[in-house]
DNA sequence: TAAACCAATCGTCTATAGGCGATAAACAAA
DNA sequence: TTTGTTTATCGCCTATAGACGATTGGTTTA
Protein backbone atom coordinates (compact mmCIF):
# COMPACT_ATOMS: atom_id res chain seq x y z
CA UNK A 1 0.00 0.00 0.00
CA UNK A 2 2.62 2.55 1.24
CA UNK A 3 6.09 2.22 0.36
CA UNK A 4 8.77 1.42 2.66
CA UNK A 5 9.94 5.38 2.57
CA UNK A 6 6.85 6.25 4.92
CA UNK A 7 8.96 4.31 7.61
CA UNK A 8 11.19 7.65 8.83
CA UNK A 9 13.45 5.24 10.43
CA UNK A 10 14.12 3.13 7.38
CA UNK A 11 15.11 5.83 4.16
CA UNK A 12 18.30 4.80 4.97
CA UNK A 13 17.59 0.88 3.25
CA UNK A 14 15.22 2.45 0.46
CA UNK A 15 16.17 0.61 -2.39
CA UNK A 16 13.42 1.21 -4.85
CA UNK A 17 10.35 3.45 -5.20
CA UNK A 18 10.87 7.53 -3.81
CA UNK A 19 7.30 7.77 -2.17
CA UNK A 20 4.65 6.46 -4.57
CA UNK A 21 4.60 5.59 -8.10
CA UNK A 22 3.76 7.63 -10.84
CA UNK A 23 1.46 6.09 -13.30
CA UNK A 24 -0.21 7.43 -16.69
CA UNK A 25 -3.39 9.39 -15.61
CA UNK A 26 -5.59 6.95 -17.75
CA UNK A 27 -3.93 3.88 -15.64
CA UNK A 28 -4.52 5.92 -12.16
CA UNK A 29 -8.13 6.86 -13.29
CA UNK A 30 -9.19 3.67 -14.33
CA UNK A 31 -7.58 2.07 -11.17
CA UNK A 32 -9.97 4.42 -9.13
CA UNK A 33 -12.87 3.50 -11.16
CA UNK A 34 -12.38 0.13 -10.68
CA UNK A 35 -11.62 0.33 -7.01
CA UNK A 36 -15.02 2.00 -6.32
CA UNK A 37 -16.65 -0.87 -8.15
CA UNK A 38 -14.45 -3.55 -6.33
CA UNK A 39 -17.30 -4.59 -3.42
CA UNK A 40 -20.48 -5.90 -4.50
CA UNK A 41 -22.61 -4.19 -2.59
CA UNK A 42 -21.68 -0.81 -4.30
CA UNK A 43 -22.34 -2.64 -7.66
CA UNK A 44 -25.67 -3.12 -6.75
CA UNK A 45 -25.63 0.28 -5.72
CA UNK A 46 -25.35 1.30 -9.02
CA UNK A 47 -27.77 -1.16 -10.46
CA UNK A 48 -30.29 0.21 -8.72
CA UNK A 49 -29.46 3.49 -9.06
CA UNK A 50 -29.55 2.47 -13.57
CA UNK A 51 -32.97 1.00 -12.53
CA UNK A 52 -34.67 3.79 -10.59
CA UNK A 53 -32.96 6.42 -12.31
CA UNK A 54 -32.39 8.61 -8.79
CA UNK A 55 -32.74 7.49 -5.33
CA UNK A 56 -32.91 8.44 -1.53
CA UNK A 57 -30.32 7.07 0.67
CA UNK A 58 -33.08 5.86 2.74
CA UNK A 59 -34.77 3.78 0.31
CA UNK A 60 -31.21 2.08 -0.39
CA UNK A 61 -31.31 1.62 3.58
CA UNK A 62 -34.68 -0.62 3.25
CA UNK A 63 -33.06 -2.41 0.16
CA UNK A 64 -29.89 -4.06 1.69
CA UNK A 65 -29.28 -5.14 5.30
CA UNK A 66 -27.12 -2.56 6.35
CA UNK A 67 -27.00 -0.38 8.69
CA UNK A 68 -27.64 3.30 7.35
CA UNK A 69 -23.98 4.93 8.59
CA UNK A 70 -23.15 1.49 6.27
CA UNK A 71 -24.87 2.49 3.32
CA UNK A 72 -23.87 5.66 3.76
CA UNK A 73 -19.61 4.84 3.90
CA UNK A 74 -20.40 3.49 0.08
CA UNK A 75 -22.24 6.20 -1.08
CA UNK A 76 -19.30 8.17 0.21
CA UNK A 77 -17.37 5.93 -1.82
CA UNK A 78 -18.60 6.67 -4.89
CA UNK A 79 -19.03 9.79 -4.68
CA UNK A 80 -15.70 10.30 -4.11
CA UNK A 81 -14.33 8.41 -7.17
CA UNK A 82 -17.24 10.54 -9.19
CA UNK A 83 -19.76 7.60 -10.19
CA UNK A 84 -22.35 9.46 -8.52
CA UNK A 85 -23.76 13.28 -7.48
CA UNK A 86 -26.08 13.93 -4.25
CA UNK A 87 -28.64 16.43 -5.16
CA UNK A 88 -29.57 18.14 -1.59
CA UNK A 89 -33.74 17.65 -1.90
CA UNK A 90 -34.61 18.63 1.33
CA UNK A 91 -35.07 17.08 3.99
CA UNK A 92 -33.75 14.08 1.86
CA UNK A 93 -31.05 13.66 -0.55
CA UNK A 94 -31.11 12.57 -4.01
CA UNK A 95 -28.69 10.54 -5.50
CA UNK A 96 -27.88 9.83 -9.17
CA UNK A 97 -25.45 8.61 -11.86
CA UNK A 98 -22.88 11.16 -12.49
CA UNK A 99 -23.23 10.91 -16.14
CA UNK A 100 -20.09 12.33 -17.52
CA UNK A 101 -17.61 10.32 -15.24
CA UNK A 102 -20.06 7.22 -15.71
CA UNK A 103 -19.20 7.43 -19.69
CA UNK A 104 -15.72 8.29 -18.94
CA UNK A 105 -15.29 5.05 -16.70
CA UNK A 106 -17.16 3.14 -19.76
CA UNK A 107 -14.77 4.66 -21.91
CA UNK A 108 -11.88 3.83 -19.66
CA UNK A 109 -12.94 -0.09 -19.48
CA UNK A 110 -13.98 0.16 -22.97
CA UNK A 111 -10.52 0.89 -24.73
CA UNK A 112 -8.81 -1.35 -21.34
CA UNK A 113 -10.18 -4.52 -22.48
CA UNK A 114 -10.24 -3.47 -26.05
CA UNK B 1 -15.68 -5.68 5.69
CA UNK B 2 -17.06 -8.69 8.16
CA UNK B 3 -20.05 -8.36 9.69
CA UNK B 4 -20.92 -8.15 13.24
CA UNK B 5 -21.74 -11.34 12.99
CA UNK B 6 -17.88 -12.43 13.08
CA UNK B 7 -17.46 -11.44 16.86
CA UNK B 8 -18.99 -14.22 18.79
CA UNK B 9 -19.88 -12.21 21.45
CA UNK B 10 -21.88 -10.19 20.07
CA UNK B 11 -24.33 -12.32 18.52
CA UNK B 12 -26.98 -11.33 20.41
CA UNK B 13 -26.93 -7.71 19.29
CA UNK B 14 -27.01 -8.37 15.96
CA UNK B 15 -29.57 -6.23 13.94
CA UNK B 16 -29.52 -7.23 10.56
CA UNK B 17 -26.61 -9.40 8.48
CA UNK B 18 -26.50 -12.83 9.12
CA UNK B 19 -22.74 -13.51 7.95
CA UNK B 20 -22.28 -12.57 4.25
CA UNK B 21 -24.96 -10.93 2.52
CA UNK B 22 -25.69 -12.84 -0.81
CA UNK B 23 -25.65 -11.11 -4.17
CA UNK B 24 -26.33 -12.03 -7.62
CA UNK B 25 -24.11 -13.85 -9.03
CA UNK B 26 -22.96 -11.80 -11.75
CA UNK B 27 -22.67 -9.28 -9.27
CA UNK B 28 -20.55 -10.86 -6.97
CA UNK B 29 -18.27 -11.69 -10.45
CA UNK B 30 -17.92 -8.05 -11.20
CA UNK B 31 -16.54 -7.00 -7.59
CA UNK B 32 -14.31 -9.51 -7.87
CA UNK B 33 -13.14 -8.63 -11.24
CA UNK B 34 -13.46 -4.63 -10.43
CA UNK B 35 -11.12 -5.71 -7.31
CA UNK B 36 -8.50 -7.18 -9.00
CA UNK B 37 -8.44 -4.06 -11.16
CA UNK B 38 -8.38 -1.76 -8.03
CA UNK B 39 -4.78 -1.02 -8.40
CA UNK B 40 -2.96 1.12 -10.61
CA UNK B 41 -0.17 -1.71 -10.59
CA UNK B 42 -2.23 -4.35 -11.80
CA UNK B 43 -3.64 -2.10 -14.38
CA UNK B 44 -0.20 -1.33 -15.71
CA UNK B 45 0.39 -5.48 -15.21
CA UNK B 46 -2.41 -6.33 -17.40
CA UNK B 47 -1.51 -3.40 -20.07
CA UNK B 48 2.02 -4.73 -20.32
CA UNK B 49 0.40 -7.91 -20.68
CA UNK B 50 -1.73 -7.11 -23.71
CA UNK B 51 0.97 -5.35 -25.39
CA UNK B 52 3.88 -8.39 -24.82
CA UNK B 53 1.02 -10.96 -25.09
CA UNK B 54 2.93 -12.77 -22.35
CA UNK B 55 5.65 -12.51 -20.37
CA UNK B 56 8.05 -13.66 -17.36
CA UNK B 57 7.68 -12.27 -13.27
CA UNK B 58 11.26 -10.97 -13.43
CA UNK B 59 10.45 -8.83 -16.65
CA UNK B 60 7.97 -7.05 -14.16
CA UNK B 61 10.41 -6.81 -11.84
CA UNK B 62 12.82 -4.86 -14.36
CA UNK B 63 9.85 -2.69 -15.68
CA UNK B 64 8.63 -1.93 -12.06
CA UNK B 65 10.21 -0.10 -8.99
CA UNK B 66 8.66 -2.42 -6.69
CA UNK B 67 10.05 -5.91 -5.07
CA UNK B 68 9.63 -8.85 -6.61
CA UNK B 69 7.87 -10.31 -3.83
CA UNK B 70 5.54 -7.42 -4.34
CA UNK B 71 4.90 -8.35 -7.84
CA UNK B 72 4.27 -12.06 -7.16
CA UNK B 73 1.67 -10.58 -4.85
CA UNK B 74 -0.23 -8.72 -7.35
CA UNK B 75 0.36 -11.83 -9.87
CA UNK B 76 -1.46 -13.93 -7.92
CA UNK B 77 -4.11 -11.86 -7.59
CA UNK B 78 -4.63 -10.82 -10.97
CA UNK B 79 -4.20 -14.94 -11.26
CA UNK B 80 -7.08 -16.05 -8.33
CA UNK B 81 -9.07 -13.52 -10.06
CA UNK B 82 -8.63 -15.39 -12.98
CA UNK B 83 -7.81 -13.00 -15.35
CA UNK B 84 -4.20 -14.40 -15.93
CA UNK B 85 -2.31 -17.57 -15.76
CA UNK B 86 0.89 -18.77 -15.66
CA UNK B 87 2.29 -21.43 -17.62
CA UNK B 88 5.45 -23.45 -16.47
CA UNK B 89 8.43 -22.57 -18.53
CA UNK B 90 11.58 -23.81 -16.97
CA UNK B 91 12.88 -22.59 -14.67
CA UNK B 92 10.59 -19.66 -15.65
CA UNK B 93 6.97 -19.13 -15.50
CA UNK B 94 5.55 -17.15 -18.22
CA UNK B 95 1.85 -15.16 -17.72
CA UNK B 96 -0.54 -14.79 -20.28
CA UNK B 97 -4.51 -12.85 -20.03
CA UNK B 98 -6.48 -15.58 -19.58
CA UNK B 99 -8.81 -15.17 -22.47
CA UNK B 100 -11.76 -16.80 -21.44
CA UNK B 101 -12.27 -14.90 -18.22
CA UNK B 102 -11.04 -11.77 -20.22
CA UNK B 103 -13.69 -11.91 -22.37
CA UNK B 104 -16.13 -12.52 -19.28
CA UNK B 105 -14.85 -9.71 -17.43
CA UNK B 106 -15.27 -7.78 -20.77
CA UNK B 107 -19.00 -8.55 -21.16
CA UNK B 108 -19.93 -8.02 -17.79
CA UNK B 109 -17.99 -4.42 -17.61
CA UNK B 110 -19.89 -3.81 -21.00
CA UNK B 111 -23.84 -4.77 -19.64
CA UNK B 112 -23.03 -3.35 -16.51
CA UNK B 113 -22.37 0.30 -18.20
CA UNK B 114 -25.16 -0.51 -21.02
C1' DT C 1 -38.42 28.27 18.77
C1' DA C 2 -39.07 23.40 19.25
C1' DA C 3 -39.51 19.02 17.48
C1' DA C 4 -38.97 15.66 13.92
C1' DC C 5 -36.64 13.68 10.21
C1' DC C 6 -32.93 12.28 7.37
C1' DA C 7 -28.25 11.68 6.24
C1' DA C 8 -23.37 12.37 7.31
C1' DT C 9 -19.74 11.88 10.48
C1' DC C 10 -17.25 10.07 14.49
C1' DG C 11 -15.18 6.45 17.21
C1' DT C 12 -14.23 1.69 17.59
C1' DC C 13 -13.49 -2.79 16.15
C1' DT C 14 -11.53 -6.65 13.10
C1' DA C 15 -9.99 -8.08 8.58
C1' DT C 16 -7.66 -7.25 4.52
C1' DA C 17 -4.35 -4.84 1.50
C1' DG C 18 0.07 -3.74 0.19
C1' DG C 19 4.77 -2.91 0.98
C1' DC C 20 9.37 -5.07 2.28
C1' DG C 21 13.32 -8.56 3.15
C1' DA C 22 14.33 -13.25 3.95
C1' DT C 23 13.55 -17.83 3.07
C1' DA C 24 11.78 -21.79 0.68
C1' DA C 25 10.71 -24.39 -3.31
C1' DA C 26 11.08 -25.92 -8.07
C1' DC C 27 13.67 -26.99 -11.83
C1' DA C 28 17.86 -27.01 -15.25
C1' DA C 29 22.33 -27.63 -15.98
C1' DA C 30 26.87 -28.78 -14.56
C1' DT D 1 24.47 -34.37 -6.28
C1' DT D 2 25.33 -29.78 -6.14
C1' DT D 3 24.77 -25.31 -7.89
C1' DG D 4 22.43 -21.52 -9.99
C1' DT D 5 18.29 -19.36 -11.48
C1' DT D 6 13.66 -18.05 -10.89
C1' DT D 7 9.45 -17.42 -8.49
C1' DA D 8 6.39 -18.21 -4.51
C1' DT D 9 5.66 -17.92 0.25
C1' DC D 10 6.42 -16.36 5.02
C1' DG D 11 6.65 -13.02 8.66
C1' DC D 12 6.29 -8.45 9.82
C1' DC D 13 4.73 -3.86 9.58
C1' DT D 14 1.45 0.10 8.63
C1' DA D 15 -2.57 1.79 6.23
C1' DT D 16 -6.98 1.17 4.59
C1' DA D 17 -11.52 -1.10 4.27
C1' DG D 18 -15.79 -2.16 6.02
C1' DA D 19 -18.93 -3.10 9.56
C1' DC D 20 -21.46 -1.16 13.59
C1' DG D 21 -23.81 2.13 17.09
C1' DA D 22 -24.01 6.73 18.60
C1' DT D 23 -23.82 11.38 17.75
C1' DT D 24 -24.02 15.53 15.07
C1' DG D 25 -25.85 18.64 11.68
C1' DG D 26 -29.05 20.55 8.47
C1' DT D 27 -33.67 21.41 6.95
C1' DT D 28 -38.80 21.38 7.45
C1' DT D 29 -42.71 21.70 9.77
C1' DA D 30 -45.48 22.34 13.84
Amino acid sequence: MHLKTHRTFAISNMKRSLGHIAYRKDTEALAKFAKALGHPTRIAILKHLENQSCCFTGDLVDVFPLAQSTISQHLKELKNAGLIQGELKPPKIKYCINHENWTMAKTLFLEFFD
